[in-house]
RNA sequence: GGAGAGGUGGGUGAGUGGCUGAAACCAACGGUUUGCUAAACCGUCGUAGUGGGAAACUGCUACCGAGGGUUCGAAUCCCUCCCUCUCCGCCA
C-alpha cells in the first residue's frame, strides 16, 4: 500500500512511478478526488459526533437529577439519523478508494532502471565456477531426459495422480531433492544468522493481502474456498505476516528468517512457453529467506540477501548471473528486485531461481508491522525484504544438467555428498 | 463435530448502559534522593484518523477479538463470525 499522505504531497512522482510500472497514472487523480471527498465528509460527521457526545452526556446528568430530556433526546435522535447518514457516505467512499489503493503497486526506487519488460533488465554480474565452460564436448542432455533415464524424476504419473505441473522425484531423486533443501536451510542457518521457521502452507485472506498477492494475483493462486485459505505461492507470505499487526522494538532489528516451503501457483494462462519438465510447475520446493529492517538499512540488506543466495551457487558450484530488474518488470509489491539466474546447458540459457527484493514499507503498510524507535516513542513502518535461498526445481534443472557426465551419470555435488549419503547417480 | 468457559492497553487484571480511553498493580521511560547499585518518592506512559500550529504541542473523532444491531448514549445489552482454553467424539 501507498501512503496516502505521499500520494497527496506528491502526485508527480506517484503518477511517473506508476507509469514505469507500466501502471496507470490517472489513478492518482481518482485517489485525489475521494480523499478530498472523504477529508470533507469526516469533518462534517466528527461535527456532529462531537456535538451528541455532548448532549449524550448532558442528557446523562438531567435524568439524574429528575429533569425532563425528552425534548433533547428527541432532537439527538435526529442528529442521530444524520450520522448514519454521513457513515454511510463514508464508509462508501473508503471503500472506493481501498478499491483503488489496494491496487496500486509499490513504485521503483531511483536505482531502478526505467524500462518496459524483460527485455529491459539489466546484469549485474556473473559468476562461474573454475573451470566452466559454455560450450560441452559432448551432447548434453537435459534434465527431463536425465529425469528419466536415471529414474529420479517422473512427470508422468505425477500428472496422473495431480495434473500437469506436478513433478514426482523419485529415487535417488528424492534423496537429491531433500539433501538440496536441508543443505540450504543448514548454509542460511550456520553461515549467515537466519532464524529458522517452517511455516504454515495454508494462509488466510489477511495474509494475502498483507504482501500484495490480493487482491492483483488472485488468478494466481489456488484456494480452498471452503476454508477461506489460500495454498502459499511462496513461504514470503506466512513469514511475512508472522509479525503482522505487530509493533517490534528497534533492538530486535533486523529479524532475518529463514524457511522452507512448499509453493503452490496456478500459472494461468502461462501454458505452451517453458512449460518443459520443471521449468514451469504448479508446485515446487523453495527455501526462502525473509528479513524486517529499519527502513535507513533496508538497501544494504538487500545486497546482502542477494549475496547470502550467491553463496549457495558458489557452494555448489553452478554457473549464474544476476539481473537488476527494470522497473516495468518489478513485481507488485517491489521497489526493487535482482533475479538470480542459474545456467541450463540442455537450454542453452538462463533459468530464473532466485528473486531478491526490497519492499520498503509497502507490505509493512499493507500487513501493519511497525516498530518503535529508542530515540522516538512514536511507531513507524520498517522495511521488508525476501529473496529465494534458492527455489530447488529450477536449480535442480541447472545441477542435474551441469552435473551430467558423458555416460549419462549424474555426479552429486560435493557439498550435498553427505546430505544423500551418495556421490553417484546412474 | 458436541458441551462449557473466555477474549479489555507491553503484561496481570477491574469494570453489566451515562464524567471509563478505560481503576489498580507490574514492566518501561524521565526526575528527586544516593559515593555506586538497590530501595523509596514524584511524574510520564496505547493506536489511528482529522483539524489548528513553523514547531514543541494541541482540539475533536474512532478503537476494549472482528462485523452488524438496539439506544439520545454501548467495553457493558442483542445477533453473526473468528480465536484461545477445558471436557467428549474422531484422527495422522
Amino acid at each position: 500500500m501507498l501512503d496516502l499522505k505521499f500520494i497527496r504531497e506528491f502526485p508527480d512522482k506517484v503518477k511517473t512511478g506508476l507509469a514505469n510500472k507500466n501502471d496507470d497514472p490517472t489513478k492518482v487523480d481518482k485517489v485525489l478526488e475521494l480523499d478530498l471527498k472523504r477529508r470533507d465528509i469526516i469533518t462534517q460527521v466528527e461535527e456532529l459526533k462531537a456535538k451528541r457526545n455532548q448532549a449524550s452526556q448532558q442528557i446523562g446528568m438531567m435524568k439524574k437529577s429528575g429533569e425532563d430530556a425528552t425534548s433533547m433526546i428527541a432532537e439527538m435522535k435526529r442528529v442521530s439519523d444524520m450520522i448514519t447518514d454521513y457513515d454511510g457516505k463514508l464508509s462508501e467512499i473508503e471503500n472506493d478508494l481501498d478499491g483503488i489503493l489496494s491496487w496500486l503497486p509499490n513504485l521503483p526506487h531511483e536505482s531502478v532502471p526505467v524500462g518496459k519488460s524483460s527485455e529491459e533488465n539489466v546484469e549485474d554480474r556473473k559468476w562461474t565456477p573454475d573451470g566452466f565452460s559454455f560450450e560441452n564436448d559432448f551432447k548434453v542432455k537435459d534434465h527431463v531426459e536425465l529425469g528419466k533415464s536415471l529414474k529420479i524424476l517422473d512427470f508422468e504419473r505425477g500428472a496422473k495422480v495431480s495434473g500437469s505441473g506436478f513433478p514426482v522425484y523419485i529415487n535417488k531423486g528424492a534423496t537429491l531433492e531433500r539433501a538440496l533443501i536441508n543443505f540450504m536451510l543448514d548454509y542460511h542457518l550456520q553461515h549467515h544468522g537466519y532464524a529458522e521457521v517452517f511455516p504454515p502452507f495454508l494462509v488466510n485472506a489477511e495474509s494475502m493481502r498483507g504482501t500484495g498477492q490480493l487482491p492483483k494475483m488472485a488468478e494466481d493462486m489456488y484456494t480452498c474456498e471452503k476454508d477461506g485459505l489460500y495454498p502459499i505461492p511462496t513461504a514470503e507470505v506466512p513469514i511475512t505476516n508472522l509479525h503482522r499487526n505487530e509493533i517490534l522494538s528497534e533492538e530486535e532489528l533486523p529479524i532475518k528468517y529463514v524457511g522452507y516451503s512448499a509453493c503452490f501457483r496456478r500459472e494461468a494462462g502461462a501454458y505452451g512457453k517453458d512449460s518443459k519438465g520443471f521449468l514451469r510447475v504448479h508446485q515446487f520446493n523453495k527455501v526462502e529467506m525473509v528479513k524486517f529492517v529499519k527502513p535507513e538499512t533496508s538497501y544494504d540488506e538487500l545486497e546482502k540477501l542477494v549475496v547470502d543466495a550467491e553463496d549457495i551457487l558458489q557452494a555448489l558450484k553452478i554457473p549464474y548471473r544476476i539481473l537488476k530488474l527494470c522497473s516495468g518488470d518489478l513485481s507488485f509489491s517491489a521497489a526493487k528486485c535482482y533475479d538470480i539466474e542459474t545456467w541450463s546447458p540442455a537450454e542453452n540459457k538462463w533459468l530464473e531461481a532466485s528473486s531478491c527484493s526490497n519492499f520498503e514499507d509497502f507490505q509493512a503498510r499493507r500487513a501493519s508491522i511497525r516498530y518503535r524507535k529508542l530515540s522516538d516513542k512514536k511507531p513507524e513502518f520498517l522495511h521488508t525484504l525476501n529473496g529465494s535461498g534458492l527455489a530447488t526445481s529450477r536449480l535442480m534443472v541447472s545441477i542435474l544438467e551441469n552435473y551430467q557426465t558423458p555416460e549419462g551419470k549424474i555426479i552429486v555435488p560435493e557439498v550435498l555428498q553427505k546430505y544423500t549419503g551418495f556421490k553417484v547417480i546412474e
